[in-house]
DNA sequence: CCATATTATTGAAACGATTTAATAAAGAAG
DNA sequence: CTTCTTTATTAAATCGTTTCAATAATATGG
């Protein structure tokens, strides 16, 4: 250690932490055997006697998404600016992987933890807080767990892709999406409901469901292949759970010899970049997806500062309908 | 602590780490104490023993762009399968952020850093392996630091892309890419430099460079709008230093009245997963993209591990063309 | 049945910082 | 010249683990 000033170890971190209590003379002498050790706190130590990291967990099922880029992307800018630093896990939708890495960040004594969980929610979520971890639930409603979350208004997401589709003439809608113990897939579906409570009985869309396993365009792809396979093309138009499995969608459904959007129209969701770049341009529900993940950090980041203090609060955003040549009236 | 088990702190610590030379019996209480309090060690503790992390930096340009996702998640997951966690750092292309986000991994105590200089190679890298952090270049030649690397023959996908177009019949191609100060550029530059010497003397095709002063989509659409507004059309087809890049000179294109591939064909670099989805489906050159990261992570995680017996070692993987419908004959 | 070898568990030191209470030195007041 | 403040510095405890030497318990052999 830094003794080679001449003081005590003490007097070091003194000089670090609360220079002006030191007398100038000692204060000169310290930091100057400092730059010459090239001394750096080590950063172990520090935090095992505080207790606190300056460490962000950000866990997410699937970064190959741009969705979850562009909200990770949000996530590190605000975490940067306030001195945090983001560890990214990415659980491929796979609840043991997720509590895996839940495992592993409150072992790297991470501060807080920003989460999309895979499906319902975690159980382990409830001893992340109790751990003194901050916790923040990012497109997801907070259900069954006392936590901030930031979301989308996805009730209202369905509700416009429903309306959107019956004012186009579309009677026979399939939804494609993921598992209904998917909160986010739930609330949509309950706001297609709505949607279609609001049509005159006698003119009421049909909707099937048909849920992939995995929110990918590979998943969405065979889905779509067995489901005509089977029945037929036996909608006219399709609701995808995002704008991966709506590209997934579309593939099969060219492959057995349709097209977009003479035969079916497509609606996406998320309206990633390359929504606007597809084969057909996709019409889909847009979500401001930088700002989820940044507003979500400085969630978590103003629970962690001041715990005592904090009321757990959700802000929720409003998605809004682009539309694109993916869909069309019949 | 565990003592519930009504054992010593040593012999829980050996229960975790050297289960076999626990009595059978013991070893089961423990277990199930640790079970029961839901106990995790403390990272902080046991790297502040230790002397080391079990922390990986990634440093990328532009998370945004799906190759460096899929590289991260390659990256990820073998970093998980060694027991490591990612910290991921967006520099946006920016130096600054870059020496920025090296600086705080360096105080995070980080065990290895993987990355993507932005730009030529930064002087900060020496510094980094003389503190003791493992380094690996990561889709960038080593020159000038002493590190492992984990690179595409870039030099060959510039060939590849020429040949192609030349072959089709393309005599004016332009070459949309970055500063000349990115190693990967100019490798990419020799390539195509390369295949053009291959051919006969009265029959090379000449080549327009213009570059961009970033890889993103947007900016190409900016650079190559003016191109055309200046000089008009004065090329049949374009290579682009990456999809991206790609995509964005296509709205260009099309912006000013052309069609892809009719009045100009393009071809792109990297092989997103979008590109075969886009509005033309873009023929490009692939990378192994997961792999890369993968590859990279076994590299350092294989440093840190060992550093007196590590040899660093330079992986390079193929890259190859894949056509679809953005480039046409003439 | 004792001595020795073997196995299982424990106690204490160490890692590197922060922090609090204690001490030493200097200055002011009586 | 004491005594009391004030200021500057230090010694020691602490954080949660790992590890090694020491001890206790059990088994083996003579």
């Amino acid at each position: 250690m830094a003794e080679k000033a001449g003081v005590s170890l003490g007097t070091v971190s003194n000089a670090i932490n609360r220079p002006e209590i030191l007398a100038p003379e000692t204060l000169k002498r310290v930091r100057k055997a400092i730059d010459e050790l090239k001394f750096i706190p080590n950063a172990s130590a520090q935090t095992l006697r505080a207790g606190k990291t300056r460490i962000l967990g950000l866990v997410v099922p699937d970064i190959s998404n741009p969705f979850f880029t562009d909200l990770a992307k949000g996530v590190n800018d605000a975490a940067l600016l306030a001195g945090y630093v983001v560890i990214l896990c990415n659980t491929d939708e796979d609840s043991e992987k997720e509590d895996h890495y839940i495992d592993i960040l409150a072992g790297q004594n991470v501060r807080g933890i920003l989460i999309t969980p895979a499906h319902e929610t975690n159980k382990r979520l409830n001893e992340i807080s109790k751990r003194g971890i901050g916790l923040t639930l990012v497109d997801r409603p907070s259900i069954g767990v006392d936590t901030c979350s930031v979301e989308v208004n996805d009730a209202h997401g369905g509700l416009l892709a429903l309306e959107h589709l019956y004012e186009r003439g579309h009677r026979k809608i399939m939804c494609l999406t993921g598992e209904s113990d998917i909160p986010q897939v739930a609330e949509r579906e309950r706001g297609m409901r709505e949607a279609i409570s609001r049509i005159s009985k006698a003119d009421r869309p049909t909707i099937v469901t048909q849920r992939i396993p995995m929110m990918t365009a590979d998943s969405a792809t065979t889905v779509m292949s067995e489901h005509i396979a089977e029945k037929g093309l036996n909608f006219t138009a399709v609701i995808c759970g995002n704008d991966l499995v709506a590209f997934g969608a579309i593939r099969a459904i060219r492959a057995a010899g349709y097209s977009i959007p003479e035969d079916v129209s497509v609606i996406g969701y998320d309206d990633i970049d390359f929504a606007a770049n597809a084969t057909v341009p996709l019409t889909s529900i847009a979500q401001p997806k930088y700002q989820l993940g940044y507003a979500a950090a400085e969630l978590v980041i103003s629970e962690c500062e001041n715990p005592e203090k904090h009321a757990h609060q959700k802000i929720q955003f409003q998605p809004h309908l682009i539309v694109r040549n993916s869909t069309r009236s019949i």
